[in-house]
DNA sequence: AGCTAAACGAGACGGTACGTCCCGTCTTCAT
DNA sequence: ATGAAGACGGGACGTACCGTCTCGTTTAGCT
């Protein structure tokens, strides 16, 4: 059989403490000022274990997102029927969960590290994505409803509804109802006046 | 007078080293792994000129920054009388020159700086401001001019343009055109099927 | 009977191969630079069976000696009748073999690890004590012969040619002709005038 | 002129530290188990401090001996005339300050470090050079009174003497009265029965 | 012209963290 | 039961940088 070698096994709780120790340092530090030899206290592991498994400190952020350490609760919204008021829930309760401070640290921390790693990048995209998921399914299911343009490049939209918001978290700036309303307003109607048409 | 004081003068000629210095840096290594040491000896310059100006490593950055080193070329749109096709070639400049390799990693770099800290956010926030300018003043124009609808919310959709342009580039998506149009439709168009109402 | 436990038994082939790896690690590196994950690479062998029958790098090396792995060939001397001319000779065949690099440094090596440790100082000890053998048996033999005084304290004087040797060999002193002369004449007549008595 | 090099100039207070803190480690641990770290901690400085002015363990050890920091006291004998009573008291102080633990362990650790590496070897001589200078100032002083024979080998006997000490120290061998007693009558008489001549 | 003082390059300092090597132990599979 | 393979927690290595602190030197304003 394949996984049949001798020798010890890669310990799971030391893995599992790793990650955990990565995540609290991310938030509390950020990226930048990361330290493997701090995790490796923090974990209570050898420094060793960790750069067998992660070459790199990029590479560890990345796993710790990959195995869901790090991840934005799923938003979940209900089908009411109307794309709009679905959609505005959707980015209200992404806004309202953002403004915790940690989570916004730690979206800080690690779009930092999207930004400066090209293997955190992949990961982070993944991660993304799935987050963007229930947005996108909404959106079709708007589409296939009839309540939005059938050429409606669905995840175009997505991706500038995300932009958008962590374009204010990264910033530093509130995510109000103010900002979050003419968003919505923007996404629906577009800023074309059509009543001079 | 103020600043009529005794003793040599602040060297210009290594202001600009050391910035020219981080900058080239910057784009090289990123945020996270710059190096005051290395700068210090780029520059030609005593670590301690670095220091007696700039108390941390954020603040040389923002500095950097406010010194105009790390700057998008402001990029200008003609009035042409159409809206649409102003705003469409701005952010068709704004894309081909992020295309660049060397723009794109300094974007990510200084991205990651302003993310990790609070000086330089401010500064970075200030910075892309300017480079907003041009779209609100033609955004503004086109509501004057009855194009746009009256209580459009300029800056945020200038955010927004942005946050969705900075956010394919954090994730190392390409800028194509195809992006680009649908980011026109949807900012001018909004998703609305307007044909079944 | 004794020892017939049940399971594998000890494979003589990895002690061997073990004793050897670290002989030539000890002459090729030193005490001080030994590694068991060398040896045991070099050997062939897990690191668990050189820990199973050796508790230190010390016990290591003093069974090392013990084997007989690490031995100056016990050099053998002819009585021909004249003592002084024998034992001169034992010495000046000491000597030559001494020059050999990898003779010296082993023995470097080897003094330097009886030096720091205790339990490697004994079984060291032992080792000289056969290297000695001849030299002490042919002293006794001229004792009895009348050749030399009664009362000479025969291992005293073996450890004190000894001594003089590894001196030589630890500061790294040539063993050469004149001073092996030089040595040969103070053991035997000591340093008294005895013209002028 | 010279040294008027720019910078901060090389701390004498650390230098002293440093030494210091090798000398007591190397007491109580020996060579083999020498840490840079815990010297570091010990004298207070920061590694590179260390590394700046030792490229490795063996240099450290090797300025600790030319500074003075290992040194056996000076052994000084009065010339009573008496040769061979001023040599046996020779002997016999440097036999009793042998056997205080503390001056026997850092004996033993300082000639394994000889023993190890070539640097400290030749310091080493050079400080065991100096100790001998009394015994052979002594010795020439009996060769010019006619008290010891003209082609006496001063050094060679010197030599001879400090390695039989030596010896004993390394192995572990009480350096006692009756070992003192036949080196002195070795040294002196030589062993040739000359009675039956 | 001489004095005072700030800024400069250079570079040593006490430290923190790095990524690697090795220690001695433990676990797994194969013999 | 023994052995090789190899992961584990941990200590030390030698290096890179941090931010601070002297140094000797240069440049300015004030007397």
């Amino acid at each position: 059989m394949a996984g049949d070698r001798p020798g010890r096994k890669r310990s799971e709780v030391s893995r599992a403490a790793i990650l955990e120790a990565t995540r609290d340092e991310l938030t509390a530090e950020g990226y930048d000022r990361l330290s493997i030899d701090r995790i490796a206290t923090a974990a209570g592991v050898g420094k060793q274990t960790i750069y067998r498994w992660y070459p790199s400190k990029s590479e560890l952020v990345a796993d710790c997102i990959l195995a869901g350490y790090i991840v934005r609760p799923v938003i979940m919204t209900p089908d009411t029927g109307d794309v709009r008021r679905d959609i505005a829930t959707w980015i209200r309760s992404f806004a309202k969960e953002s403004r915790t401070p940690s989570a916004a640290s730690l979206t800080r921390a690690i779009t930092a590290a999207a930004a400066e790693d090209n293997a955190v990048a992949a990961h982070y995209q993944d991660q993304v994505t799935i987050t963007q998921e229930t947005l996108v399914t909404r959106l079709r299911a708007g589409v296939d409803a009839g309540q939005l343009q059938k050429d409606t490049g669905v995840s175009t939209v997505a991706e500038t509804v995300v932009g958008a918001l962590l374009y204010r978290i990264l910033t530093r700036q509130e995510l109000d109802d103010v900002f979050v309303d003419e968003l919505v307003e923007l996404i629906f109607s577009g800023i074309v006046n059509r009543e001079e048409r």
